[in-house]
DNA sequence: GAGCTTTGTTTATAAATTAAACAAAGCTCT
DNA sequence: AGAGCTTTGTTTAATTTATAAACAAAGCTC
């Protein structure tokens, strides 16, 4: 049994040796990428080392290029501290976040920061080397753009919107695209971009990652976040880090029973929560309401749109007070508590984020689910329990993308 | 927020003096307690240290009396190694299982071996003070046995059933056992055994440390210790680690819901697992079928002890083919198998490892489940899980609570 | 019993780390 | 303005730590 952080290795090709660092340099990148911009001082304190010893090895690093300084920081009474920051011109890293139906680009230099950006509409369910070979074209043109060459780029980060074999770095009998089974998409990226280091996770995990580096889940032990859109699904941090489980397939929560006579799943079980409240589940209950007259807003809205309803026209329905539309929602919402309420009783996080397409929505949602999960969780589990939306906006996956590549980039050698 | 090992400390006093040691130290002792007996070159390979250092840290070591040389073992075709063991003479451990009706203690070395063993039925509900004098004279007594002086009790493990704050060692909200609410054991303890370091734990997680330490969980990233009994509740083990949760509550399986419609549980909610499907459950529908006639052996059964029926009872039933008590075993694995696929999905395990009261019954309970969970998770993250009765014996619990606070001693100071 | 292997220690050397002194820069308060 | 203090950072010399290589002990194999 092996622990998927130990075999990254088999799914991303070695690294670049300007980057290759023992464990002393890397100590001081996690304090740098955690903190940004900080003095030799700082570093002292944050290692516990002599302040010999950091001056020296941060001299080493500066000479090997890894770090540079950028001036000077404002006098806390005495010296002013020299501030330094990892170096930007080492390269570029990409993150991708690969939807069912979208395509989000980034393009950010090696300390996270997002320097290009772009979004595409493209339908995930084709072979793997045509979208990819978009995807490729993308990146191309935005480095160009950024005036990074395909060798600058070092790493690149993907979310796919599937179970990921994390050690492998293959989708796993992905429903949504299942021509993508067992494609190694590193492999596709090699040619192209000969000097990156390519790791694919699932795009929950990635999102989770995001909100633990750049959101509201910094510093959190032990946290759930949950992504409601087309499909449903969650990434989990326990212990602050990432739980894939022993097969990289943790975290999928779609597909839990909330009702064994409810509907037939397209996994083939019956009443999963996937199938009862996520995005489909809405319009379709919305469709039927506004067919069988229970609600002439909805109708109304129908007819607007040429006969379909999506989540968003439920969500604009429930802010001009509709019953029905309301309804919908509150039962989608007290689905996703139920199941949630299981899973705090057996994890115990102190946070569950909540994220994806259904974010935008209204407060109905989320007052159904804290409803449903206060009313069926354990007292312990739920009175230190904070759940909320997530605040990160359309970045959150790409930058998750980016703070998973950078991870493994910047590790200490084996 | 505070992840459980950061606030250990909190829970028991100061360690001996002689215990205390540094991160080499602890290195040396962690391999020695994975590997029993070992020799210096050993010690090199585990440690990746050279020869010199090697033998110059054990040298301290025994100079200091945490080691000590135990002979010689086999030739590999040269010079005969000279094993190394932990210093049995150091002092001894205790580990403590609390059960809602009985109490199980064994005194160990620290090495881990048991060296005396006690097991008593004593009600939990009544005043911890009156409890603990008990379980106090029972532990002078088995160390008075061992030739062990109070002073020489180096630590003290103890699991209890109820939720536990484990950074505060304490009891939250335990219904089984009101009265020790915020009730300190640590500090019980404290004036009988001076010298010894405290720690407290869930009875589900000390099993699965148990399972971990000495039983089919070695090795094992990620798996789950399902407890049915009284109560049906579980010890998680993330990347090879106790997972706790937030607050210390992760691993609350038992008030899962099973069916809203179901049965009130002592919880407040309707239809929990573990009022559904666990011991007290499986005794009333016994019952049940005895009164209404569907099993003339279960009625014979229950004649025979007066009136009641206990889920052994049930259990002999079923091998005597009865079907009426088969159909309340497979109901009660079916309920358990569902919850489990939830979780199983959520979490991935490798294993889960089925144990408590219940353990001792045939396959039917064990085929029910494995059926359910099949039925109900999602490929990926069955194909390779195994779901297996723990093989440990009734020692399963206090093996882990001594190996609970020898991880604790053995640790390396802050 | 010669020659090899494995285990473990010693020693001389090299590397890493530190404390302390020093230097640079800036603040504060008179 | 400038004396005295603070913070930041470097240099130095001393100390600690770790290593490679040689050595020693013990035992196997043929």
């Amino acid at each position: 049994m092996v622990h998927p952080d130990q075999v990254v290795a088999q799914q991303a090709r070695p690294r670049p040796t300007l980057l290759s660092m023992n464990g002393v340099e890397a100590k001081v990148i996690e304090a740098l990428r955690k903190q940004g911009e900080i003095s030799r001082t700082d570093i002292t304190n944050l290692t516990g080392w002599s302040k010999a010893k950091t001056s020296q090895k941060i001299r080493e690093l500066v000479n090997k290029g890894l770090l540079v300084e950028v001036g000077e920081g404002a006098s806390q009474g005495g010296r002013r501290p020299r501030l330094l920051r990892i170096n930007d011109r080492l390269g570029y890293l990409v993150g991708l976040d690969i939807g069912a139906t979208s395509l989000d680009i980034a393009l950010a230099d090696v300390g996270g920061k997002i320097c290009q950006r772009r979004s595409a509409l493209v339908d995930v369910r084709q072979a793997p080397e045509e979208y990819l070979k978009d995807c490729r074209a993308l990146i191309l043109e935005m480095a160009s753009a950024q005036g990074c060459l395909p060798d600058q780029i070092l790493g690149i980060g993907i979310g796919v919107p599937g179970p990921v074999d994390f050690g492998r770095g293959v989708l796993v009998a992905p429903p949504l695209m299942p021509d993508w089974e067992n494609y190694h998409i590193g492999d596709f990226f090699q040619p192209a971009f000969p000097s990156a280091f390519v790791v694919v996770d699932n795009d929950v995990n990635i999102m989770a990652l995001g909100e633990q580096r750049a959101g509201d889940g910094a510093g959190i032990d032990h946290f759930i976040f949950v992504k409601i859109g087309t499909g449903i699904g969650s990434g989990i941090v326990s212990n602050g880090k990432i739980h894939r489980g022993s097969y990289g397939s943790a975290g999928d929560i779609g597909h839990i029973c909330v009702d064994k006579q409810g509907p037939i799943c397209r996994c083939g079980n019956t009443g999963c929560l996937e199938a009862m409240a996520a995005g489909p589940a809405i319009s379709e209950k919305a469709m039927l309401a506004a067919k069988n007259g229970s609600s002439p807003l909805l109708r109304q809205m129908m007819e607007v749109n040429g006969g379909v309803l999506r989540p968003e026209d439920v969500n604009a329905a429930c802010r001009e007070g509709d019953q029905a539309a309301l309804d919908i929602i509150r039962a989608s919402g007290e689905m996703i508590g139920d199941v949630l309420a299981g899973l705090v009783n057996f994890f115990n996080p102190s946070h569950i984020f909540i994220g994806g397409g259904i974010t935008n929505f209204g407060n109905h949602l989320l007052v159904a689910i804290r409803r449903a999960v206060l009313r069926r969780s354990l007292p312990l589990a739920t009175t230190h329990l904070a759940i909320n939306f997530s605040r990160m906006g359309p970045d959150i996956g790409v930058t998750g993308a980016i703070a998973l590549v950078n991870e493994y980039l910047f590790q200490p050698e084996a």
